[in-house]
DNA sequence: CGGGAGCTTGAGGGAAGTCAACCGGGGTGG
DNA sequence: CCACCCCGGTTGACTTCCCTCAAGCTCCCG
């Protein structure tokens, strides 16, 4: 549990959603002042069930979660991956309902922010309606690069990709990180690249015996990020997001 | 090509940007007043090529487009389909560059917004963005749909799925529509299910001889919806899509 | 009339799924 | 405190869905 001054504190880090470049101070102050009790959760623990309707957006502080759906077979998709510092259920920003769930690949840490007061907020404050809409944009840029994968690129592929993705993702503004915690069974990877836990163990071995990634218990470590970079066709282009020229969003202007 | 007078006719009509709810009659009017001239495509065409910077987005007022990305091999898949009153380049919102591009699937019109000036039109109406974001959100929805059936439906679901979710976008506010134009290749339905054309040919087969949809040259039509849906398995609740309470963000609160 | 784009079908191959068994480690309950 | 059990990882054997390559077709358009 964080105290409040602690998720004020987090949210004015460099999170990717304070990264979008559109939040000015006060925008993260009055957002931190939304922020409700910070809820902890247990590996895979539901933060939103799927397709119920909630009324509020979920910002995880830490450890990993995801946004999933379910075929009739049981067959679990994941869509999005959340990593501390993103919004987990961007959708519940409009919409009362969610036609995905949202559950925690690891025990995690998440406050809520009532969509009511959010909307309210964005309304006055053109940072805040800006810093939303980029996040959503930045989703979609990433679930479109998801589904080229699986779409159109090889097992061995899309886990190599993924692995890059988040080591850009985790890199925060510096390069992409060589090595980092990689908590996710092999079947939640099996279930974000649309493959069997079977396949993707096979696959992750074939990654590890060429020499690309080394698994060391939690923990990954990419020898050589330009080679992996190469062996997955991976452009990390869709993840750079500075806003394009946020001029006249800033609440500041109103200020 | 259409006038001007025309263009502010059909951003005033159901389209599915306007339906999202947040535009106030002046925010339609306002973003009429922006269209560039409208521009005719052939079909096949590049709207927006692949990876470059673009100052504006594009409302399809005309045929039908897509987005797409290309792997290094030259394979294609279409991570978003574009239909009459879609915006193809929702990203060009916020970023200059696209990681995507954005092509014409058949003969096509399209009207050119400018970023910038939207952007500023966005700032001083909460109802316009509010529209924006939310017609992000709802791409995002069905990309989410779209990789639920990549990673985890049979081509056979994929295919009927797809139908199901043109006949519901095409319906418009109605129920789905029972016949419609069907204007794609099967190369291009392939390009957006991950399939091969060949494959993409046995499975639109299978789909017939089951009677679930006659194909009578450029029209598709669907003897029985609740057939096809169940057999592709699907659930139209992704499109359902009224906004969450748009209190607050309509631009006539500030009128 | 010729040519190309799109549709159709067949035969064979390969990537990933399915089923099954075994192992190691950490949590838990007796 | 130890034994058990369950979860996750690993590997093998077999199956299946979809891809690849190839050929022939129709229809439109020049």
């Amino acid at each position: 549990m964080m105290d409040n001054s602690s998720r004020v504190e987090f949210m004015l880090a460099a999170t990717p959603f304070s990264r979008s470049g559109f939040l000015a101070a006060e925008d993260k102050l009055a957002l931190a002042e939304l922020a409700g009790e910070a809820r902890a959760f247990k590996a895979g623990a539901d933060v939103v069930a799927e397709g119920v309707d909630t009324d509020r957006v979920y910002l995880l502080i830490d450890g990993w979660a995801c946004r999933y759906k379910t075929s009739r077979d049981g067959a679990r998709q994941i869509i999005g991956l959340a990593l501390p510092g993103d919004i987990c259920n961007l959708d519940s920003f409009m919409r009362p309902r969610v036609n995905f769930g949202v559950t925690t690949l690891t025990r995690a840490t998440a406050v809520g922010l009532q969509r009511d007061r959010v909307q309210a907020l964005a309304a006055e404050r053109p940072g805040i309606a800006g810093a939303f809409t980029w996040c959503t944009i930045q989703e979609n840029e990433i679930l479109g690069e998801w589904a080229l994968s699986l779409g159109r690129h090889s097992a061995y592929k899309r886990v190599a990709r993924l692995i890059c993705e988040v080591a850009v993702r985790l890199g925060g503004e510096h390069a992409a990180a060589a090595s980092f915690e990689w908590p996710v069974t092999q079947q939640q990877i099996g279930d974000m690249l649309g493959l069997t836990a079977v396949h993707t163990n096979r696959t992750l071995r074939d990654l590890r015996s060429e020499g690309l990634i080394v698994i060391d218990g939690r923990q990954v470590r990419i020898p050589d990020m330009t080679e992996l970079r190469s062996a997955g066709e991976f452009d990390g282009a869709y993840l750079d997001a500075g806003p394009a020229s946020p001029r006249g969003w800033s609440s500041s202007a109103f200020g």
